[in-house]
RNA sequence: GCCAUAGUGGCACAGUGGUAGCGCGUUUCAUUGGUAAUGAAAAGGUCGGGAGUUCGAUUCUCCUUUAUGGCACCA
């Protein structure tokens, strides 16, 4: 019998009203055992203690300990007074290994005199208002609420030191120390052997691989789009300017304005450092000024509102080079930017209006997995407490029963936003669609529209976008869609596929057919095993449609869309994709 | 911007203090094929950039740039 049938049968806690407790913390209860979740979490979290005491035997005085929770996959320690590098691992692994080996018993006690409690700790100290607990383990102890394992022998050594970063943590740097933990070397392999496997779909190698879009260090954070790219950025615009029909004006502002401008929307002030500025005027970071300009202009009474102006505004801005990710954080990027300008009263419907059109869009594009927050107002904010009341009534009172997270304080400084956010492929969330209300820019800018009475009202203006950055967006749908777009904006839509270079006219042929398509010919002098094996892994067309001598002879093809092949008449092509596409 | 790691032909990777290798792709030739890689040959890099150490550096050191992971930031 080895170890890990042991562990399999080891209670490590027990389930008290839903709740865990180790065996320490209750001595019945329903028993957790170590490969259930939250025996996991058990065991990761004993196991951030093992890293600390690791640290703590090598550095001695010299490390301070902050925090260090378990996670999902594993686990990490917030230290301070040190710098560690991953060259470093290999020496705290095997002193955590020999930790595991002493077997030592853990103690659970109260915080008590003979605790000398380290700086960084002393900063959590004040926030417990409970009775501080504190677990021991030798020469090393941890204020801790618990749970843990009751010796470190228990802990199973599949557990892998990963990354080492830097973290502020209470206004003090820290380093993070990551570690990913399963109850079995087999369990570990099996992870790590899926993380390779999602980070094959990450949209940076897609986009490479399939020629969508790719970079230059010439240009840095800037994405090159490819003639495939293009036709999923051109395609997923049109999808939008479908819904915009009689709803929005589409209209086209300027790329650079007067700094002028921005020392008067307040964007000098604030993001002077993260603008491209040339000479008296700069590139736009936003698009909402030439948007509110273009109102202006255009001076509409009360009778054209809610007026609505939308735009696919390419913006830049010179981000931190620490953020830029591949398409997902970009310099330069295009909003499917739109501004509503309103009366408050009006605020609350088109809020609604823009979460079903949101709906719509994610829907067509078959993304399931979104989330909504609401951000409320920030400590330095303009606006009065009253607008902030209505504001944020507006948008929760717009949600009807959608659910949402409230994010305390993360508004804009002029109004609060709904994100709507979406997940890739690592499952990070990341904000696209946004819904903001802005009482500030209008005051800034001096718009104003024609009341009833004749006199001049300053309208709200509403910032929204469906997509946010669609170079954004792009990113996380290649990884949603692991590079197989759907079939309205697939670069190639029919890939056909000729046996041998005898039927590649053939093949001409009916791409001539589809040539309201999306549609290419393999001409390749490969066989048919490999030109199938490059269309499902490096083309990932739609549809793909084989054709042989045999085919030729009976003037058929055979198609497969979904996984489903079929063989077809010539002439039943158009009935085929009506009936199937 | 901060911490860590990395940068080798179009792509993806080996490797070494004595001026580089494999695979994919590309080109050519043969093959004319029946459902996830047909065979052979050839071309293609001076190892991100700069400086230093050394008789000699792609390899060691420093600076710089770019990327990746995390943090901060994200109008």
């Amino acid at each position: 019998m080895n170890k890990t049938d042991i562990l399999s049968d080891e209670i490590v806690g027990y389930f008290i009203n839903g709740r865990v407790f180790d065996k320490f913390q209750a001595k019945e209860g329903y028993p957790i055992y170590i490969d259930s979740n939250e025996g996991l979490m058990i065991m990761r979290h004993t196991l951030c203690h093992i890293l600390a005491h690791a640290l703590f035997r090598i550095y001695k005085d010299k490390v301070s300990f902050a925090i260090g929770p378990a996670t999902e996959n594993g686990g990490y320690y917030l230290v301070s007074g040190i710098i560690l590098s991953t060259y470093d691992f290999a020496n705290i692994t095997q002193e955590m290994h020999k930790i595991i080996d002493e077997n030592i018993n853990l103690k659970y006690t109260e915080l008590s005199e003979k605790h000398i409690i380290d700086r960084m700790k002393q900063k959590i100290i004040n926030d417990i208002k409970d009775t501080i607990t504190v677990y021991e383990q030798g020469d090393f102890f941890d204020i801790c609420k618990g749970p843990h394992l009751t010796s470190t022998g228990i802990t199973p050594k599949s557990f892998k030191l990963v990354t080492v970063s830097e973290e502020i943590w209470k206004n003090e740097k820290c380093q993070k120390i990551r570690f990913i933990a399963f109850d079995t070397e087999e369990k570990l392999a099996k992870y790590e052997e899926e993380y390779r496997q999602k980070e094959q779909n990450d949209h940076r190698k897609l986009g490479k691989k399939l020629n969508l879009f790719t970079f230059s260090d010439m240009a840095p954070g800037f994405a090159f789009w490819q003639k495939k790219g293009l036709i999923i950025f051109n395609k997923l615009i049109e999808l939008i300017q479908k819904k915009y029909k009689n709803i929005y004006q589409e209209c086209k502002t300027p790329i650079v304005f007067k700094n002028d401008l921005w020392k008067c929307t307040g964007h000098w002030d604030k993001y002077y450092e993260n603008m491209f500025v040339l000479d008296d005027m700069a590139i736009k970071p936003m698009n909402c000024p030439g948007h509110a300009l273009l109102f202006n202009m255009n001076k509409p009474s009360y009778k054209e509102l809610p007026y609505r102006i939308a735009e696919f505004g390419n913006v830049c801005r010179k981000e931190d080079q620490g953020g830029v990710q591949g398409l997902k954080r970009t310099l330069s990027f295009t909003i499917d930017d739109g501004h509503i300008f309103c009366t408050e009263n009006q605020i609350q419907s088109e809020i609604e209006g823009l979460l079903i059109l949101a709906e719509e869009v994610y829907q067509e594009l078959n993304i399931t997995n979104t989330r909504i927050k609401i951000a409320t107002r920030p400590e330095q904010r303009i606006g009065t407490e009253e607008q902030w009341n209505l504001a944020e009534k507006a948008l929760i009172d717009a949600m009807k029963g959608r659910p949402y997270i409230i994010v305390e304080g993360d508004g804009a400084f002029y109004g609060p936003k709904i994100e709507i956010q979406i997940q890739d492929n690592m499952s990070k969330w990341w904000t696209c669609g946004t819904i903001q209300i802005d009482y500030f820019l209008a005051q800034r800018l001096d718009v104003s529209y024609m009341d009833d009475k004749g006199i001049e009202q300053t309208p709200v203006i509403i910032h929204r976008a469906i997509f946010g950055s669609i170079e954004r967006f792009i990113g996380i749908y290649t990884e949603i869609t692991k590079g197989k777009f759907p079939f309205f904006c697939n670069p190639i839509q029919f890939l056909i596929l000729p046996i041998s270079e005898k039927s590649i006219n053939y093949a001409n042929k009916i791409a001539n057919i589809l040539d309201q398509y999306r549609c290419e010919v393999n001409t390749k002098n490969d066989t048919i095993g490999k030109k199938i094996k490059d269309a499902k892994e490096s083309i990932k067309s739609s549809v793909i449609i084989i054709v042989g001598q045999k085919e030729e002879a009976n003037q058929t093809l055979e198609i497969e869309y979904n996984n489903e092949k079929q063989v077809i008449k010539i002439e039943n092509i158009e009935q085929y994709i009506h009936e199937h596409i």
